[in-house]
DNA sequence: ACCGCGCATTGATCAACGTCAATAATGAGC
DNA sequence: GCTCATTATTGACGTTGATCAATGCGCGGT
């Protein structure tokens, strides 16, 4: 992942990202409480994060697609905080955490991309606390949508058009919505033209306009 | 802050967290955009974290307190991306980034800790998230309540008897509600016997039961 | 290809919270 | 100590999204 690096540092990070690991869809890669030893780098797949509070509350945190780190979260209390599930099957680079420590002590641009990593992951979640606390429901099914759109079109697939792997119910819960609102708000979306729905399958057809649509109401 | 060092490693941190700053009421530590060069670490004061977005929404992303670190997110972008804007008169240890990235190679116990710093913060945005994606009015209060509680006692403080530093306008922000709701549930909540508001000052009669509060109405 | 269950859509109703407004209380600054 | 602007409280009403419910559809698994 980093750049910038000599051949030779290049071939000792290789080493350290050795092992993979396959994970079919619904399954976890790892559960809340399990003990923390590595990072993992998606290779190829989608991913959600979850969190299950005291009480029984469940709270979708995320969606990792590939090129994403997941595993963050365990560093600081030597546990898993949260569940990570595939939802397609999947494939992950394991990273050994205490050997990732070891090797940024030494190569230091490793170091500088380890944590802009945590940084932005701590920038991301304060954007979805934005979206949470201030956001319409028709406001955040936009926003996230745009969102999504990026990061697929980043990884060189369409921008338009793509197919969701998560229910509604798992996107509501990532929203703070229920999943009729979810499902309310595409219908609502598709109304206006914004976009087309058919199940998982999303063509958007005014991208402009759907990033106009994260903003409060004309 | 991290413990295990030896003497001189020990001195050699003290010299990384050389200068100070005092912040005065209501001004900022520093603003969405600013160039990114330090951390800081809170020593006396009480500050909030704001972020803005592009169409204007203001949302607190936080409360801290003694001992507690900023800056962070401005690590990824080399940018600071939110507003630390102090509560009351402030004190604060200026912690220069790059100088923190050389000695955590050289003394790894603080590089640890440095990344189980980073890391507890990750969780503690996720809880947020939680809070706001889940919850409703009278439990995020009830949480936000006996979260300061915890951190007034963690510091030597009264765990029941405490001012709050911040309107009900910001607790509000933080929450994802508006003043009056934040309002009428502190009165709700004197109401019901489990605490005393008087303007800023807290008593709170009933620990438990104000835990008990943020679960679902029984 | 077929079956069955999980997932999605849509409608009707309701409660929680936001909005608007009026008033009161505080405390920061002079 | 006084004054004014800021902050807080409370009420009446409106809106959004949750809840409850019924139906339909699609996809994974065999």
């Amino acid at each position: 992942m980093p750049v910038g690096l000599s051949e030779q540092e290049i071939e000792r990070v290789d080493e350290l990202v050795g092992t993979r690991r396959k994970v079919a869809r619904g399954m976890p890669l790892y559960l809340s409480g399990e003990p923390f030893q590595s990072l993992f780098a998606i290779r190829t797949g989608f991913f959600k994060t979850e969190v299950v509070s005291e009480d029984g509350r469940e709270q979708v945190t995320g969606f990792q697609m590939a090129g994403e780190l997941m595993g963050l979260d365990g560093i600081g209390t030597g546990q898993h905080n949260c569940d990570a599930r595939a939802l397609e099957d999947s494939e992950v680079c394991v990273i050994p955490f205490n050997r990732l420590s070891e090797l940024s002590r030494e190569i230091d641009t490793l170091q500088h991309h380890f944590h802009k990593v945590m940084s932005r992951e701590i920038v991301r979640d304060q954007s979805v606390m934005m979206l949470l606390g201030t956001m319409r429901a028709e406001e955040r099914l936009a926003a996230f949508l745009v969102n999504l759109s990026q990061r697929f079109v980043s990884r060189g697939y369409s921008a338009t058009e793509f197919n969701l792997r998560m229910t509604r119910e798992e996107i509501g819960s990532y929203l703070g919505l229920k999943l009729e609102t979810v499902s309310r708000g595409l219908s609502r979306l598709q109304d206006e033209g914004l976009l087309s729905v058919s199940n998982k399958n999303i063509r958007i057809h005014k991208l402009d306009d759907l990033k106009k649509a994260m903003s409060p109401r004309c």
